[in-house]
DNA sequence: TACAACATTAGAGTATAGTCTATACTTGTA
DNA sequence: TACAAGTATAGACTATACTCTAATGTTGTA
């Protein structure tokens, strides 16, 4: 598919979808057997791509985070062990942040009932 | 005291405090008395509010939602039902993060298991 | 009193992550 | 075939959150 159709798919806009693509999140493949152009064709494996990029963006994980964990998803320089490393450390970064998050509940609770019992 | 040891205290930069002081995140106070410089003074609550600020953007809040965070827990201004549906909402979106941020563990993990299984 | 250390403001610079514009060429449809 | 819609590239622009520099004045200590 074309830049067009990957955006209407994913609801990315082209301009965002060229950005992580110069970032090297994505990359799109030429035809080759056509000379008239060189636009630049997806598959469904850069959708999956995309909706990961989306989900791991709204948890917080930089372009460059993402770049590593779709490395040691997709690439095939990196050897199993290495590929596990990387998911591994993510996971830890998760439970650190949903550690933290919990922490910043507890405490925003806490204002609130400080609130409501009028010490503030 | 002033911004270096409030610096200290803290482990935050003047320049950074500074930065929040423009951003209306903390206030200091002049002394009236004292005509010969313009030094801001920083009392214990702007200690407080400066771990408050290092907490709450260690969990990806903006320093926008920060100041309103601030607004409802330090502001003489706003009413106590404002400040708990202020308190309320914060809540809700460290809710969402955490949901979200189990889904992405979710989803590392299944990855994690492919590559181990050699799937991928 | 010299001078290092500290304070202020204004404004420039950096990094991240887009977002948009301009230019130019290509493709599909009336 | 005209022309709207799609595509590519380069580069400018924006927002957020700092981070640093410069200029200038103040304070504390040897």
């Amino acid at each position: 598919m074309l830049i067009n159709e990957l955006s209407k798919r994913t609801g990315i806009t082209a301009h965002t979808i060229r950005f992580y693509e110069k970032s090297g999140l994505i990359k799109g493949k030429r035809d080759e057997k056509v000379k008239s152009n060189n636009y630049f064709h997806y598959d469904e494996e850069t959708v999956e791509k995309l909706e990961l990029i989306r989900d791991a963006k709204s948890v917080g994980f930089t372009i460059s985070e993402i770049g590593q964990l779709m490395g040691a998803w997709y690439s095939n320089q990196l050897s199993v062990s290495d590929k596990i490393d990387v998911l591994e450390e993510k996971l830890l970064s998760i439970d650190e942040r949903i550690k933290q998050l919990k922490e910043m509940k507890k405490t925003i609770t806490a204002f609130k009932k400080d609130i409501i019992e009028g010490k503030c």
